[in-house]
DNA sequence: CGTACAAAAGTGGTCTGACCACTTTTGTGA
DNA sequence: TCACAAAAGTGGTCAGACCACTTTTGTACG
């Protein structure tokens, strides 16, 4: 219809701002996808394309026979498929680890900056499980972290890299590891940064070298 | 002929796996949306519409009559399509804040750490180019600095988290700002750690107050 | 009167074929 | 050899047809 753009962007604005006027909340059905053709005078197929591109960014759901649905949980999605895309080319391991890592020492250093993130319970229990040496992985403890760090951004990616990183198992804590853990828990909760890193690497490195 | 998941997100899939396996470079041009069809054994529509999912999020480039062709990271439509839809997600904008300033921090640390990286000539046209008050990006320095700390993964997040974050814009170096990068390259050559990262943190305050 | 259940309507999912507009390649004639 | 028109290739859009699934509706039975 209208020049100059392409005519699915041009959807994709239209939609944008029916959902304003008509006040479509996140969770609300939108019309459907033939009401939408021909309500805004284009094809059927030119309002999937629309539709599709705004489902794959996560901004709309839609539900086999049953319709289309303002998304309730924007955006991130959006970092999956692109890390997925990202992560397919550069494919090196060593990066992968380096940026994980980097996440990972980022948000230890977040929480011992915040008095609230320091004092999370989760910290305490954390610390009976390794003193009790029950089965730990070590990714349970580190997303610990990651959340607390109240960053989902980060969380979202780290996510990503762990699922490229190595298999996980469970295994027990031994007695080093424990030591290391433990001196980690506890910086953490003091908010003593440079102990904490230094415990979380010391760590690390016991179980690179169990592997 | 599909699983249980959407099959236009199987597409997306297998485009991305076709772009690996026969090695499309950015720039490169795909095969066509009817070749697509008929080699994944689905519909031109069904081609089409992951198609223009990844256009709009500025993976490919589609110019008409000439063919689809791999973008180079570009993006640009992208924050806007998001930053109007999501109303006000203030959250996830400091999110990605963060976690670019995040990889920025941790280059920083690689380079200090490494002889070759402090020993790059780029930092010394740097400072020559702050001394002259030339016109400057931000983000060209702080690119020059992930580069340097030789993570891929960890460029291409950085780049991909730039594009959602303000509009750049070339300006002249103030005098006060000349002072804090000044400090921060020399401090990155001579691979003080500390100092490198306050002035990293002197200089982006600066450059976010003059906004 | 109310409930259960089948029929109908509504909706997304996919494919085909057609036509248009534009670009690239090919072929032909000067 | 070159210029230019024809042909082929490609994306852009639309209409219609099924299919699979969900929601609504209507009806018959208890």
């Amino acid at each position: 219809m209208n020049e100059n753009k392409k005519m699915f962007m041009q959807i994709v604005k239209q939609l944008r701002e029916l959902i304003y006027e008509q006040q479509i909340e996140p969770g609300d059905k939108l019309p459907s996808e033939r009401v939408l053709s021909e309500q805004l005078g284009v094809g059927r197929s030119s309002v999937r394309e629309a539709l599709r591109s705004l489902e794959l960014l996560g901004l709309i759901e839609t539900r086999h026979g049953g319709g289309t649905f303002l998304a309730s949980i924007h955006h991130h999605q959006l970092i999956e498929i692109l890390s997925s895309f990202i992560l397919q080319e550069t494919k090196s391991i060593e990066d992968v680890h380096a940026t994980r890592e980097m996440h990972e020492r980022e948000a230890i250093r977040i929480i011992c900056r915040s008095e609230t993130s320091r004092s999370l319970p989760v910290w305490e229990s954390l610390f009976i499980k390794v003193e009790l040496q029950q089965e730990l992985v070590r990714e349970d403890i580190l997303r610990e972290c990651i959340i607390a760090s109240n960053n989902r951004l980060s969380l979202k990616i780290w996510l990503q890299l762990l699922a490229y990183s190595t298999q996980t198992f469970k295994r027990f804590v031994t007695e080093q590891e424990k030591k290391a853990l433990q001196m980690f828990i506890k910086s953490l909760q003091m908010g003593y940064i440079k102990e904490a890193i230094e415990a979380y690497e010391e760590w690390i490195e016991i179980i690179q070298d169990e592997l």
